[in-house]
DNA sequence: GAAAATATACAGACCTGTCTGTTTTGTTGT
DNA sequence: ACAACAAAACAGACAGGTCTGTATATTTTC
């Protein structure tokens, strides 16, 4: 049965692909269908066969885009700690190879949420979740440099570090604010173990 | 002379003052000129004598928003400076009342960069300024309670946590991460004064 | 009487979503 | 191995709405 199964339609990835570039450079409101199925090849009605409407396919997409940043970013993040470094050097050096990307334009997520001004729209909603596990991520990250209790008192203000670094990085064009964000954590985390 | 002098125009101000509102609240793109101009109660023609274009209003929009934001800013932390606190925690608390303004949704300049998805819009360059002045602003507080020198090792760090405290607030809906960001500056700033 | 603001109509582009009909593709029965 | 069939993808027109910006002609205000 080689290549056979419901197929999971060739067409439908060739549009997450497509609007998940097109949304992260343009946005989600520069972005038209119109555009979208003509850079992915594709016909309209292949596009409304596969998702409800345009909000819809944001939705979607948002989920597929949580699922390649985090991989990502986990490669990311190992490759550097096969080089020596700690979980959290890591993640800082996974930070900042993400602003210096040419590509780089920001959060995803915020991105949605400033774009579509509705904090009851799905895909809002579903930012507001990955901003949760993105943080549950960070202090597991946090756990294993300087153990639960000290990441339970210095997480939220590490995530905050780190959230500003990448609007930084996107307004400013540039990758400086990881150094920033890095260079903070440590300090927060020293001073909060030595007491 | 009473009311006289060149105006300055009547209309100019209200569609200022229109746009401003429902600029911030559903964003420079989800609201449109027809929409400004109904509410503000002005021609169409009104309006494009005094703006150039869309997004010359929008430009024009964040100068004048900069103004109103720091006025309110400033008048906020003075308020809490006049009830005994120093100007650091001060700002805090001005941070913490706007997040907790009904109408807060995030930070007008942040959200115009977002949705223009162009560094090189006038606007985005505008808010890149901005973000800079506010930076200078923050980091004179910093100086006046911690003096130059940990004013300088530590203003970049606080700025980081102050606009990541503004994401998150709007994300979240909630202005906890004030007082996460308050808690985290302090802490920067302490450990600075030890060394 | 001049400058400003008004009301209104309109051009041209773009948007989302629907409809219709054709072609390709994969599976199944023989 | 081959024909028949069904599902999927295709192409393209179109409806109905929105958007920015312009043009014209009238009324208000100093």
């Amino acid at each position: 049965m080689s290549t056979t199964r419901p197929r999971k339609s060739d067409a439908r990835q060739r549009i997450l692909e497509t609007a998940e570039r097109l949304f992260y450079a343009e946005g989600v409101r520069g972005v038209g269908i119109d555009r979208i199925i003509a850079e992915a090849g594709v016909a309209k009605m292949s596009l409304y066969n596969h998702f409800a409407s345009k909000d819809d396919l944001i939705l979607e997409v948002l989920r597929y885009r949580e699922e390649q940043f985090d991989q990502m970013f986990a490669r990311s993040m190992s490759r550097h700690a096969d080089q020596g470094m700690n979980p959290l050097e890591a993640f800082f050096e996974a930070l900042k190879d993400w602003f210096e990307d040419e590509c780089f334009r920001g959060c995803s997520f915020i991105n949605a949420c400033v774009e579509l001004a509705d904090v009851d729209h799905p895909a809002s909603k579903f930012s507001a979740e990955h901003k949760q596990r993105f943080f549950a991520m960070l202090k597991e990250v946090v756990t294993s440099v300087a153990g639960p209790q000290v990441a339970e008192q210095t997480s939220e203000a590490i995530a905050l570090l780190v959230e500003g670094a990448v609007i930084m990085a996107a307004i400013e064009q540039s990758s400086h604010s990881a150094d920033v964000a890095r260079e903070a954590a440590l300090t927060l985390i020293a001073k909060t173990q030595r007491e």
